[in-house]
DNA sequence: TCAAAAGTGTTGCTATTACACCCATGG
DNA sequence: CCATGGGTGTAATAGCAACACTTTTGA
């Protein structure tokens, strides 16, 4: 047995060991638009420039519980949708040591989210297109997320992940134009969301974004929100 | 910035370094069955277990780059269609050291690979569906793996990966029914595939699968092989 | 001659699109 | 009273699924 593991200590010795870092793609959205929370950056190289929201793997932790902790020590949510994006791994995308990225992208309700924390770090939200120029490889980082969260968005409701409890049908088809950044057709939309059976309409009515008034939805249940749809928008 | 260099050591320093491996699915398609090509573990620890493919990640290297060299090396084949997958970060998936495995899968035309190199390994092909019970998470690997093929096939056409140079469309047919474990409707596949206009059709035909003989496609241009469409198949 | 795969045609259905059009009401 | 978003209806179309049917030829 000891030999074997002195074997391996000789296997495994002559691999480089590199840092592993995670590097979250918050999304968020509000006023008829999808941001971005972006940090500046609190350490060199590259100090005080705009990048995503990053942190070490530690040794006893999986890189989802990574993410999921830098994610709660920097905004204080709990129980955050996420997802992996890609491992990113050119050898000199950080300038000054090896470090290998695994990407994820989270979805956060900003009603929700505890605005003191991230002022606290400096962090700031922008618009998904005014977005400034990131460190390293973090814009490529962006585009991948976005294109997965499509993906997502495009066979799974994603409203729940970011907006409030309770909302309009023009709330979720104006969060969908921004996650496609196209517009959808309102009447067609409203059709295609309700024939999925997923939400149930409330008798109360959101008056503030037009003079008729537009009635609230929440999901059915907790399945509901996880249920597998056929497209919602053509690609 | 000598200084600077030396806080650099010391952020990075507190975190930990890990090895980082790649380890790649690597399919290929044969006798109307998908393949998966598995090695016999050459080290320990569960030495002689199957296992994917896989190697570790060098200095100078991306991972993209680790994972074509590896495949360079124990098939023998260059420039191979290879995706990634995902990362598998969870503290103990290998039972001695940490190590984080960035997940690739690879498409390989079994007409065209060099059995020998591969032999020479103790590797072998196995059906997808029989294959034996793989190490550490690989099984978790191979399905994460066989679910971004599906996606890839649904909006692309795969045949040129995984096929010879020419094919009948009955061909490319088996090859899609065994990607989707299901069968499809000969007609509409048929339909569905040629009013995409990627394919060109020879002047010459099989007669190996059939007494009528059915004719060989092959694609039109690169730009044919790349072209995204719509579903293939409905899911 | 006939089984079996190659290939074509037809039909019904469903989803999607692009609209027209009515409703309710705050300013 | 009218502009604005909310909400419903409809007609044209495209795509899909199911399946009938015809062609070819080696065993």
């Amino acid at each position: 047995m000891e030999e074997i593991k002195k074997n391996l200590q000789e296997l495994y010795g002559q691999h480089p060991r590199v840092y592993v870092a995670v590097d979250c793609v918050i999304f968020g959205y509000m006023d008829g638009e999808l941001k971005l929370l972006l940090y500046p950056r609190s350490f060199e190289p590259a100090k005080g420039n705009w990048s995503l929201l990053g942190g070490f793997v530690q040794e006893n932790e999986s890189a989802d519980q990574a993410a999921a902790r830098i994610l709660k020590r920097t905004t204080g949510l709990d129980q955050i949708y996420m997802e992996q994006v890609a491992a990113f791994s050119e050898p000199n995308r950080e300038t000054t040591a090896r470090v290998i990225s695994i990407a994820y992208y989270a979805l956060i309700r900003l009603d929700k989210h505890d605005e003191e924390i991230v002022s606290q770090y400096g962090a700031d939200w922008f618009p998904l297109e005014k977005r400034p120029d990131l460190i390293f490889d973090h814009n490529e980082i962006v585009e991948k997320a976005l294109a997965k969260l499509q993906q997502k968005a495009g066979y799974q409701l994603v409203g729940p992940e970011l907006l409030p409890e309770i909302f309009t049908l023009t709330q979720l088809r104006r969060l969908y134009e921004a996650i496609f950044q196209r517009t959808l057709d309102p009447g067609n939309f409203r059709k295609k969301v309700l024939s999925l059976d997923l939400l149930t309409r409330l008798n109360k009515k959101d008056s503030t974004e037009s003079k008729k008034g537009a009635f609230y939805y929440r999901y059915n249940n907790q399945e509901a929100r996880e249920k597998e749809i056929g497209r919602i928008i053509k690609i």
